[in-house]
RNA sequence: GCGCCUGUAGCUCAGCUGGAUAGAGCAGCGGACUUCUAAUCCGCAGGUCGCAGGUUCGAAUCCUGCCAGGCGUACCA
């Protein structure tokens, strides 16, 4: 697979290749001043007529020339080491670019490659099967998913599809948090909303759960079970164990529900039962990183970057999270992994360095471990915003978004921004199944082309195996424009892998719709002249090709009608 | 106080890690269906890239300092 990849994905690359070989060239021959090779780019310019690519190479080089780049770039044109042809011609730009024009060959070769491959277009290996983990949403199972666990559901994902296409060994993890106080708190909550069926005047726990889940919570259990038969601390842990289990079913059918699934569920619990929390304060130990003040045990995580040290065993006894989670991140070490990715919501940012701290204090570099913080979703319905708020459980679940607005729309949405930024979500606007929907417009242009296909088995015209000397039809610069965007594909998958980023493969998306919907509107694609309308079907097969696989990488659906 | 994130068109956001005249969608205005699906397309209008310096051939992008918003700074989880 990665031969096949190689010959022709990297367009970008053998223009690449071609340069430093006739800057060495250059050099031999003394065109040029010998010089070691800076740092240069080739880049797909926005104007068309600077050509298919563009490269920087001969403003890198003047200073250390002492010529101008527009000089370099006339010596670097001529002497240009190509010797399949691939370039059809070169010049030059503005203040000394080289814009290159590629050899119509060379897109129909790619074309070919693409209908070759299939699903596997943008597939590669570059992850050289690396263990790779993705631990994300890790939500409470106090309390039904929110909109931000959706972020971060959607994000993980499409991250661990896109690494996975990349050739990398990943597993997807989800961490419970299922040790604890908050899970007493639970089932305190739902013991008083039970209690206050019959005595509304019953307590209710300062810091309880507030939601309506717990009622409902409440009525189903106790349809369930004999609560009065028993002791009220009996009563509660049964109440935290049964509501947690509960609540994270939903969790778990929620996330498949939206196209979520995980390797793993990791329990905290199983960290204290096995023992692997009081081994890795060992190890902290016996690096010497442990120290006991004010009856409480603290890691020295303040020689690491930290603000200040912090505590792992309370005056209590009772091991913080900090603790659990140190020994959570010990426990992704030793089972191998290369790279650890965690998604957290923002607001444990404070976090990052006491772990990373932590980690280093047990000997693991800090960047082994990579954190990507998701920012706040916001939720507007008619022009307003919709306050959430966990704390007095009035928030919308992403169950309910997703019933109202359907799976592809909300990942669509979530993935088209940059995690790092606040996202805003008008649900008025998602809602719509119309124009307004930038998922409907890819996969228009997705169901497009299947209908197009559908037009032509009509009209008889179908597609041989093999392209061959059909795609010489192809002479429109919009068809080989085409091309070329469909060329950019495996290189923005191998970017997104390293850059995590994924939120740019729906812009990359929605060009290309756009692109083939421009082009559908000012050439009919199936039309009285047969081989020119297989060279278009075969272009427009690309299209759909792309589509299809960028999409599912998104894990939004690709319909064939709408 | 300190730390992290954000600030780009009326709104929501991109901007390919420093490149050519800063882009898209929505909202606004005006056009295109007897045609392979109009969930589409074409055109017009819309900008002090928060502000001020600096780095260099070249800055929305990098560095510094301000301003504004969000979040965080526990022997909580």
């Amino acid at each position: 697979m990665g031969a096949e990849t190689d010959s022709n994905m990297l367009m970008k690359k053998k223009l690449a290749k071609i340069l430093k070989d006739t800057l060495d060239l250059c050099f031999r021959k003394g065109f040029l001043k010998q010089m070691p090779i800076p740092e240069f780019v080739v880049e797909v310019p926005n104007n068309p007529d600077h050509g298919h690519f563009a490269t920087n190479v001969p403003m890198t080089l003047a200073g250390e020339q002492k010529s101008s780049p527009r000089n370099i770039a006339e010596i670097i044109i001529r002497h240009l080491v190509d010797h399949d042809h691939f370039i059809l011609k070169a010049g030059i730009g503005g203040t000394g670019f080289i814009n290159f024009f590629i050899a119509p060959g060379q897109w129909y070769d790619l074309l070919s490659h693409i209908i070759n491959l299939r699903d596997d277009y943008g597939r590669s290996s570059i992850g050289r099967g690396e263990k790779i983990m993705v631990e994300f949403v890790s939500a409470n199972p106090t309390g039904p998913l929110h909109l931000g666990h959706g972020r971060g559901a959607a994000l993980g994902d499409t991250l661990c599809r896109v690494l996975d296409f990349s050739g990398y060994d990943v597993k997807r993890e989800f961490y419970i948090n299922d040790a604890g106080h908050q899970i007493k708190m639970l089932g305190e909550s739902i013991y008083s909303r039970w209690k206050q069926f019959p005595d509304p005047s019953y307590p209710f726990p300062l810091d309880g759960y507030q939601g309506d889940y717990i009622q409902e919570l409440a009525v189903e259990i106790a349809k369930e079970t004999q609560l009065e038969s028993l002791a009220p601390h009996e009563a509660i842990d049964l109440l935290s164990e049964l509501g947690k289990d509960k609540i994270l079913k939903e969790i778990k059918e929620d996330l498949a529900n939206f196209g979520v699934t995980f390797d793993l569920w990791y329990k905290e619990s199983d960290l204290y039962s096995s023992g692997k929390i009081d081994r890795a304060i060992k190890l902290i130990e016996k690096r010497g990183m442990l120290f006991e003040k004010d009856g409480a045990s603290w890691i020295r995580t303040s020689l690491f970057g930290d603000d200040k040290d912090r505590v792992v065993r309370k005056k209590d006894g009772e091991f913080t999270y900090f603790a659990s989670d140190i020994s959570y991140h010990l426990d992704k070490w030793k089972r191998g992994f290369k790279r650890v990715i965690n998604i957290w919501g923002a607001d444990h940012h404070g976090y990052i360095t006491r772990v990373k701290a932590a980690l280093e204090a047990e000997g693991i570099q800090q960047d082994w471990l990579e954190v990507l913080l998701i920012q706040l979703v916001k939720l507007w319905e008619r022009g307003a915003e919709v306050r959430m708020s966990k704390r007095s459980g009035r928030y919308v679940t992403l169950k309910e978004l997703v019933d109202q607005v359907g799976v592809d729309a909300v990942r669509f949405v979530f993935l088209s921004k940059d995690h790092t930024s606040p996202l805003d979500f008008h649900i008025d606007l998602v809602k719509r199944k119309d124009s307004e929907n930038p998922v409907y417009y890819v996969q228009y242009a997705h169901a497009r082309v299947c209908s197009v296909f559908k037009k032509a088995a009509r009209e008889n015209i179908h597609l041989p195996e093999e392209p061959d000397s059909i795609l010489l039809r192809l002479v429109l610069d919009e068809e080989i424009d085409l091309i070329r965007k469909m060329a950019e594909f495996p290189s923005l998958i191998e970017e997104i892998a390293g850059d995590l980023g994924p939120h740019r493969l729906t812009y990359y998306l929605t060009e290309l719709a756009g692109s083939f919907h421009r082009y559908y509107n000012r050439h009919r694609i199936v039309s009285d002249d047969r081989t020119l309308s297989q060279a278009r079907l075969f272009l427009s097969l690309g299209i759909k090709i792309l589509i299809k696989n960028g999409l599912s990488l998104l894990g939004v659906s690709a319909p064939e009608v709408m």
